[in-house]
DNA sequence: TTGTATGCGTTATCAA
DNA sequence: TTGATAACGCATACAA
């Protein structure tokens, strides 16, 4: 008997029993006599019956697929918390389905609408901005939250802390004699530029150090490469009194030390550099500079099992923040 | 009226239709009295209705979803590669299910399995080797394959074409004065590793070269970061008549930059260093290396499109080898 | 221990 | 134009 994609129905014929039965052995629920049950196991494989997880998800309310809405996969930063998602998910039986928003609200209510009709069992959301209107999510989905959190909402969120990191960076500057320090960052709306701005306040601060001494540069980080180098280089060579600069983001980050190689300011002698990202994986820049890295997977691992436990326990409704410390190194 | 998770039949009583009624405004699909439609609109929006995608998926035998296999989100050519089919698809409607395999035949199985269960519309997949065992794949879901060919299942595929990008590496070392160049790749049991061997040996056999006369040097890659530089450094202290190197994929190619610096080869007046990959995304190699980048955008582009014409037409059972060419930076 | 029947939430085919 | 009803494939409570 040549089936082209066996139901349950086919295997209970083909081993003359009930679908019930074949459920049974399937799920191995209920008690089957072994005889009947190796029938069955014969018509599976003889049929190569494959279980229809569509039809199985309708009957229990549930797909075991949480939804990834991200900006995009444009850095190592995303990649690495997709990645750490993905192998800490399966390792509980899920699978993930990803989308990206371009950062752009719209296409953020557009996934988060259409994982909703898809019923997935739970979603982690790294939104572009604080704000999200025109989307209710229902409570049987649990929601969590990467790096921001969302007004009105009130998720559960994971998040950098930035202001230890901020002092770490720092504070070595400071130890050796007095220095001008110049700070490109990002718009101060984004929240997580402005958290770090205001780590650096607080820092300085603490150090007793004059904010007002110190240069801080908001830089536009939608140019291109070219541009970036050229700006960041201008003003270098317009501020010869510097001799330390931190930049924000990796894109920044990256852009002050092409900015120094070229105008011919030695990373070793002249001036020294620092900031957050991940923009060395392979280990090239030389000398090695010291960064505040992120730590993807451990954001990921926090937020996972942060959606997991909703997921199992749906009373359970303690929405809090948790806090990602940096790593630093060199 | 409260309903916590309102069906199309909730919506039918609260609007006092029936639920054919209540199908057919939602999808659009025959008439409706303008009248009744508006009642029915005004229940679902009360009701807070969203249609069911399981059921829907269930129905229809249409899951709008393609399963994405992959190795891993380990380096950038990973990422802009689910980044890219993620673009593509979305534009079609299509949503991914992403799937790691570190490499592991079992995972591969494992992720293949669980995807047809789902029933996804199609499946892209990368394996990481030539077999694949245990495994038969209904029909019904067409399957594209990514830089490799399986045994003994012939899917289309799209993969990387090396031989030119190879001529176009080793053609200028060639213009200058003669020069012995040191090739550090991969195991060659790796079908892309061989291609790219035997893209080497082909083009020094084009240039009138004796094969013989250059060193081919297979590294294990596996070996971590400062490990490989000690390596390649010994071995380029080892042989001070090489001027030029070329390594066959990012791990080796950044290795043989960390060495060159190591002992202090200076990459502008001693040593010439090309290879594959793209290690350089932020721009600070100084000074710029000739790199053939592969082209994952491409890549995925051609791979979605195959499989979504196998979707949209799943008679056409043309099964063919697409090849992609790199691009050569600098 | 096994079989029957109902429902999960839709869509689609008919009658009305 | 609208409504009733039968699938879609499976799980399960209950009857046999």
């Amino acid at each position: 008997m040549i089936v082209i994609n066996a139901t349950m129905k086919d295997v209970a014929k083909a081993a003359g029993v009930s679908i019930g039965t074949v459920s049974k052995v399937i799920n191995k629920s209920g008690f089957v006599r072994p005889q009947i049950r190796e029938r069955v196991l014969l018509a599976i494989s003889l049929l190569n019956y494959k279980p229809n997880g569509i039809a199985r998800s309708l009957k229990n309310s549930k797909t075991n697929i949480i939804g990834v809405i991200l900006p995009g996969l444009n850095d190592l930063y995303s990649m690495r918390i997709l990645n750490s998602i993905e192998k800490v998910a399966s390792t509980k039986g899920y699978k993930i389905i990803y989308c990206s928003t371009n950062g752009e609200v719209a296409r953020e209510i557009k996934s988060l609408q259409w994982l909703i009709e898809k019923r997935v069992d739970g979603i982690l959301f790294y939104p572009s901005s604080e704000e999200l209107t025109d989307v209710e999510i229902p409570a049987s989905i649990p929601v969590v939250l990467l790096e921001r959190q969302i007004k009105g909402y009130n998720f559960t969120a994971i998040m950098h802390e930035h202001i230890e990191a901020c002092r770490q960076l720092i504070e070595p500057l400071t130890n050796k004699d007095f220095q001008k320090i110049i700070f490109f960052h990002g718009p101060i709306r984004s929240s997580i530029e402005w958290s770090k701005v205001d780590g650096i306040y607080k820092t300085l601060e603490y150090l007793g150090i004059e904010s007002e001494d110190q240069l801080f540069i908001e830089v536009n980080v939608k140019q291109d490469k070219r541009a970036l180098t050229d700006f960041m280089s201008k003003t270098l060579l317009k501020r010869q009194e510097v001799t330390a600069v931190l930049s924000t983001n990796p894109t920044l980050l990256s852009a002050s030390i092409r900015a120094c190689q070229n105008i011919e300011l030695s990373l070793e002698e002249d001036i020294e550099v620092c900031g957050f990202g991940d923009i060395d994986p392979y280990g090239i820049i030389m000398p090695p500079i010291r960064i505040a890295e992120e730590q993807p997977e451990e954001l990921a691992k926090v937020a996972f099992n942060a959606l997991f436990e909703q997921i199992s326990k749906p009373t359970k409704k303690l929405n809090q923040t948790f806090f990602i410390t940096h790593k630093l190194i060199n």
